[in-house]
DNA sequence: TTACGTGCAAATAATTTGCAGTCCC
DNA sequence: GGGACTGCAAATTATTTGCACGTAA
């Protein structure tokens, strides 16, 4: 069930597990959520283009202007809907605003100074070493960790 | 200037330069901030008492507990000065809220899930192995680790 | 004195909630 | 058909701003 199937050439569009709005629908419902008109618009432009960073606000405008017309108190629901049931991953941004990131699996992000975005990082893996021990009680859910980037110059 | 130089024991408070609050005075003035008494409260409370991590509402709180009237509004215009002039540093975290980090030195963080709590990593140096090359033009500003801890059990 | 700060209240931004009506199963 | 979902608008929460007044240098 992993979304980059949703990417899939659509020459098997006509049978149903090939199709991808089929498979999102069945990713939906896996993830208890029924798939009515706007969980599957938004959730395909969360899962059909590749891994993205977006926020309510963003991705409220972008489904207006693709003619899917949803109120952004849904977006704001859908997205926390999203990631409570594991699709959405909600990231650590300084600032006032909430993003979410598509991408679920292990990864690292590049934050560009500025512009206030971020960009997964490409290495298949990345290390933190000297790790401490957590306190008592406590393990480790998570490692984050944000590549903070400038322009050169 | 390490605002550490604030915890030194009072012992010798009463030359001007060992007075703690002169200290934090000339620190304020060295960042360009005229020392009004409400920074100077501010000050006290940020950078008096060791590392913390405060959110603009929570120190208004505690200001207002510690009988030192000031705005919110004031608060809030404190912390972006303090933040501008590199006394404090802006911490990225999941969430609405903006919180700040009186520890302006290079270190990571643990973030307490449940609570949304943030505390200093102890070790005195953390490595990052198998870091990727910056996007053209753009070099990296800083790295920040991000240890999610959750209750064990 | 006088430019810089502060307080207050109003404006803005970000997000959540209540509820009547709609739609999937 | 019935409970889950949505839209709207109003409520909350977080933060910023404008302006009259206060205060450090």
């Amino acid at each position: 069930m992993d979304h980059v199937d949703l990417l899939k050439p659509a020459d098997s569009a006509t049978r149903q597990s090939g199709c991808p709005v089929h498979q999102l629908k069945g990713k939906l419902r896996g993830a208890g959520l029924r798939p009515t008109r706007q969980r599957v618009a938004l959730g395909w432009m969360l899962f059909g283009r590749g891994d993205r960073h977006v926020s309510a606000e963003g991705l409220h405008e972008e489904a207006l202007k693709a003619r899917v017309p949803v109120s952004l108190a849904t977006v704001y629901n859908t997205l926390h809907q999203f990631k409570e049931a594991g699709l959405l991953r909600q990231v650590a941004m300084e600032g006032s605003k909430t993003y979410f990131d598509t991408n679920v699996s292990d990864h690292h992000h590049f934050f560009i100074e500025g512009e206030d975005r971020m960009v997964d990082i490409p290495a298949p893996r990345l290390d933190v070493a000297n790790l401490p021990e957590p306190p008592e009680g406590m393990e480790i859910a998570r490692v984050d960790v944000i590549v903070r980037l400038r322009k050169k110059g």
